[in-house]
DNA sequence: TTAAAAAAAAATATCTATTTATATTGAATT
DNA sequence: AATTCAATATAAATAGATATTTTTTTTTAA
């Protein structure tokens, strides 16, 4: 929310959805947001008109916005028969996990080693801040947290952002997304027996002492614990 | 080039990019190439205008082409100002480079671990047609050969199409086509004192003989030794 | 009863026109 | 002379209208 002056010099309250984006980025990252959380489900189909009148938007910018996310893989084109969510499947999970633990080896390792004094605080506070989040907004029932899946994020990326190629990171944040997706359409929410804080934890400890082999060991047994509560649910 | 029966039941000649796709697929290969082949610089403002009269398509096709030419990294989207064709830099070559080192690495180390008997067939093939097919149009001058272009991506997304992902075959499809473009736009044409050939077959025979660590070595100096010469025209 | 063909309906892809935002120009003011 | 402001021109973003194409339904013939 932001406050400008409008044309008679008056200021007005304005989400910022609304007016810093186009209608194209605005649909864009709504679109995916539904995607990931699963409101439009997988292998829906798309058809044009439904969405101008959901996103309110236009046929142009709803249309720029499904082929940004084709590219995402969260979107799939049938080339005179329109658009639809795509498909997900346990094969591909397991082809999302295994791509990310490449990656995310190589990204990390490259960090630790360009990485310099800011970064490690970088790290450090990216930790602390996600120590200091619930995961689930009740302790009763699992309520996700906007907040935390954004602090959670932040965490990751900060390990590779020193990494030195602004392609690794592109490709780490998309996998990462895809895996969002995954968790969430999956339904995994509880993790017993786990203290994923810990988990965090470990890898920053880690990191800091500059231990490469450890550091990326923890974190990929970390992302194939989790994956073993999305599976479970996605047969 | 195919025959297809039109409604007066006659036969007409038809070239396939005008039929088989969608004036946004056909926008968008066009787009791409002649980024690619430096018809269209880097930095140049893409007015929507003058891309409608070029590649004979309405607003629609031409924004769709371009929001996913925006996600190949090859054109830029700056919100309420268009769209313009993505800067080059040294810099960013040499992040193509890495992280193509770094993903095709793995890629051939796991098609290696994982690639049937079929798989060799069709690198031997691969390679043996990359031997018999010309760099350049003429002897005595460099006349680019669109045909080797195939051929020679061919051969080289054939060593890493047996790595178990869809995700990083898209990803290094994606570097391999920043890194034609840099040697492209950089005019690195002529390779004194080396046997393109030769390091071809070296590593088809190193795959063949499962020899991970010799492949990948082979691979990435096959790489370096390429970018020698784009960096030299790059500055 | 089934299969093929034709007609109708629906939805996509595309184009044209309008609205909105940005960049440019030139005059007025400091 | 430099700077601000308003007016204009240019181009982008979007909405709305039209063309195809695909899908579904209905009809007809075997």
């Amino acid at each position: 929310m932001s406050f400008v002056e409008d044309k008679d010099g008056e200021y007005v309250a304005q989400t910022d959805d609304q007016t810093t984006t186009s209608r194209t980025s605005r649909a864009y990252a709504r679109m995916k947001r539904d995607i990931i959380t699963g409101r439009l489900q997988p292998g829906r189909k798309l058809k044009i008109e439904e969405l101008r009148q959901e996103y309110d938007a236009g046929t142009s910018p709803i249309r720029e916005a499904l082929s940004l996310l084709t590219s995402d893989h969260f979107v799939e084109r049938i080339d005179q028969r329109g658009f639809r969510v795509s498909q997900i499947s346990a094969e591909e999970f397991d082809e999302v996990l295994k791509t990310r633990c490449w990656l995310e080896e190589r990204a990390l390792r490259e960090s630790i080693l360009r990485g310099s004094v800011q970064w490690e605080e970088q790290v450090v506070l990216a930790n602390y801040r996600l120590s200091r989040i619930p995961r689930s907004q009740s302790d009763d029932e699992f309520i996700a947290n906007d907040q935390w899946e954004i602090v959670h994020k932040h965490f990751h990326m900060t390990l590779i952002s020193e990494c030195g190629s602004s392609f690794l990171i592109k490709f780490c944040d998309q996998l990462y997304e895809q895996n969002i997706r995954y968790r969430q359409l999956s339904g995994a929410k509880a993790y017993p027996k786990r203290n994923i804080a810990e988990e965090h934890s470990s890898i920053c400890d880690a990191v800091l002492s500059r231990n490469s082999d450890l550091a990326t060991r923890l974190l990929i047994d970390h992302y194939n614990n989790t994956s073993v509560f999305v599976k479970k649910e996605l047969v």
